[in-house]
DNA sequence: TAGATTGTTAATCGATTAACAATC
DNA sequence: TAGATTGTTAATCGATTAACAATC
């Protein structure tokens, strides 16, 4: 089987943005948008973005530009929304409530099927209406639910055993909040938030910044 | 004023992990490292290690590697996390919450002083001891308690203006966890948490994925 | 048709990796 | 001193930008 070309990361980081933005404009009712248009608007270069749409394909038209609301259902299946997905979380602290809201609210086809945690307290309360349930119950609950991705949103203490877990039953995805590098196989597809180096990042720029400018 | 030499963000972005990683060295009594034996752990090159760490100055000893201990400080100050940042937090959600618990665990440093919502049901109830304020009280508290920082947790509408309100009483760094690109003038350091952009980055990796291997 | 704007190739820029002299 | 490993320069690689022919 032919090898599609590798997309590189630096252009799927760049998706959601694009597909955000499309989303608005389709929203406000624009139907046409040039690459020079859109890079202004959204702070890009023009060849740019002509570069990152032309990976998938020619979705734009000579002399006419992009059409909106194609580009915008282009971008939605390139990156998989048009399908559904199956999540638990791990943890029912605030992190793993805030991120259940979020899914739900955000974009359907992300759907919270499950959550588990090891608190005593915490399992059999509801949160959005789904009950958490204890952490020996997880793997029979994702075979028998057919869950896709899991959301591991507990302290780095335990996450990697977490994720041999999730990986053992068959999880090819995870989103993983907890401030470690998991070890997973090749086929199994890891995006991590590692909030303390967000911030840590934002503590870098902010005392770096008071010093050159201002 | 000499202008330094600017350290790009892609640096920048690796120094937070250097520093967990040399954390973990230090905590198992590790006294020195090479470039090479970091990168066997970390999973980076061995030159690209030194070459990080010699933007910010020669921490290594030739024939010796580096002092686990020094290099863990050194960092950490680059990172800025030897000074005290106050923030405040605007939005008492789950996402806020989340976060307030977050910064008091993780690093000191990182001193979570006030939080604000629109909310009337959240008005007055406690956060970590702290008590949750109205939003017409942010910018007196903001002056009067030297905050640095503040973080946004509420949802993208009305994140852009409580960003100029911000911006207005000085806050000079912005951790913003809204779906939208804030226009803040160039002293003002923004960091984004695009949560939805993540996930949606792990949708593609996955559904991509499923196709090539396995 | 003429004008506009894409798709795509070529040039540039920046970041990563390799190599090695300096030096502990 | 000899061996090890940094600091740093040079080479490579990849990503971004510029340019322009193709074409709507």
């Amino acid at each position: 089987m032919m090898e599609e070309r590798e997309i590189s990361q630096a252009v799927i980081t760049r998706l959601p943005r694009y597909f955000r933005y499309l989303g608005e404009l389709k929203d406000n009712g624009v139907e046409r948008i040039s690459s020079q248009e859109l890079s202004e608007i959204m702070n890009a270069t023009a060849s740019q973005i002509r570069q990152d749409f032309n990976n998938f394909g020619g979705f734009g038209q000579q002399g006419y530009g992009y059409n909106v609301e194609l580009l915008y259902k282009e971008i939605g299946k390139i990156l998989g929304l048009d399908r559904q997905h199956h999540m638990i979380i791990i943890g029912a602290g605030n992190l793993g409530h805030a991120l259940a809201n979020y899914m739900n609210f955000e974009r359907r086809g992300f759907i919270f099927d499950g959550c588990f945690d090891i608190n005593e307290k915490l399992i059999g309360t509801k949160i959005r209406g789904i009950e958490v349930l204890p952490m020996e119950e997880m793997e029979d609950f994702i075979i028998q639910n057919n869950i896709d991705m899991a959301v591991i949103a507990i302290p780095k203490v335990g996450a990697a055993e977490v994720a041999d877990r999730l990986v053992a039953c068959g999880i090819k995805a995870i989103w993983n909040f907890a401030h470690i590098d998991l070890k997973v196989p090749d086929n199994v597809t890891v995006e991590n938030v590692h909030l303390s180096e967000s911030l840590m990042k934002l503590s870098y720029n902010f005392n770096t910044a008071k010093r050159n400018k201002n």
